[in-house]
DNA sequence: GTATATACATAGAACTCCTAGGTGACACAC
DNA sequence: GTGTGTCACCTAGGAGTTCTATGTATATAC
């Protein structure tokens, strides 16, 4: 959209939910949180883009909700990774890890000798 | 789509492209095999996105295009970087280094503390 | 009682990418 | 000269994400 701003988000934030998830149980509130604290803000979770991605993880089965309280004695829904769920987070991982050094390569490669 | 296979590629298409381009000027079709070859086919650059990238890219002015005649002895659409490409280039590609490191400081991160 | 932070949710727009097709020309074998 | 493979371009349509904008509701602080 904007001329300095680049969206490179596409696919990573499933990848860095389940990765939140495998900590430990955490609400989607508390989800966008840490993400932003953990990344300096660089990574901005929008509440339109996460509630939807996490209703897709569950569909698909990689997540499980319940409702619970929070520390903040709030009604939430805490969110859990399936056995599935790992398995893809370690897939989607290693995927990432290949694609963004594929991209490194990419931008480090010298001119090709010709 | 697949489950075994999460699309990444959003916004790093047009900085591949850029950065291809910064070395020399080069068709769209040289451009997918080089980058699909200098990433041992990690990335695949489908002719179905790179036109419409390219034709994109031009219309924003960071890159021209010219015909010109292929080693290969063929009709080919060359492009080249214009100033404002190698701009866009420089700050995309420091912004896609912020981003990746963000995302793998997520993947690396150790539970908080708590 | 009012403001702020917490927590969830969805509709619609905007955008990118891929699928699936199509065009044409050159090179080479036969 | 005809067929096949490679090169090189292009677009329409659909599928899929993400963001914008908005709405709801409760707990706590003041």
């Amino acid at each position: 959209m904007a001329d300095s701003t680049i969206d490179f988000l596409k696919g990573t934030l499933d990848l860095m939910v389940l990765k939140t998830l495998s900590w430990a149980p955490a609400h989607g509130y508390g989800i966008a949180r840490w993400i932003e604290q953990c990344t300096d803000d660089v990574l901005q979770v929008e509440e339109g883009s996460l509630y939807p991605a996490l209703h897709k993880l569950e569909e698909r089965g990689l997540i499980v909700a319940e409702w619970g309280i929070t520390e903040h004695n709030r009604r939430a829904k805490f969110y859990r990774l399936t056995t599935a769920g790992k398995k893809q987070l370690a897939a989607s991982r290693d995927y990432w890890a290949r694609f963004a050094g594929a991209v490194f390569k990419v931008l480090e490669t010298s001119p090709a000798p010709r």
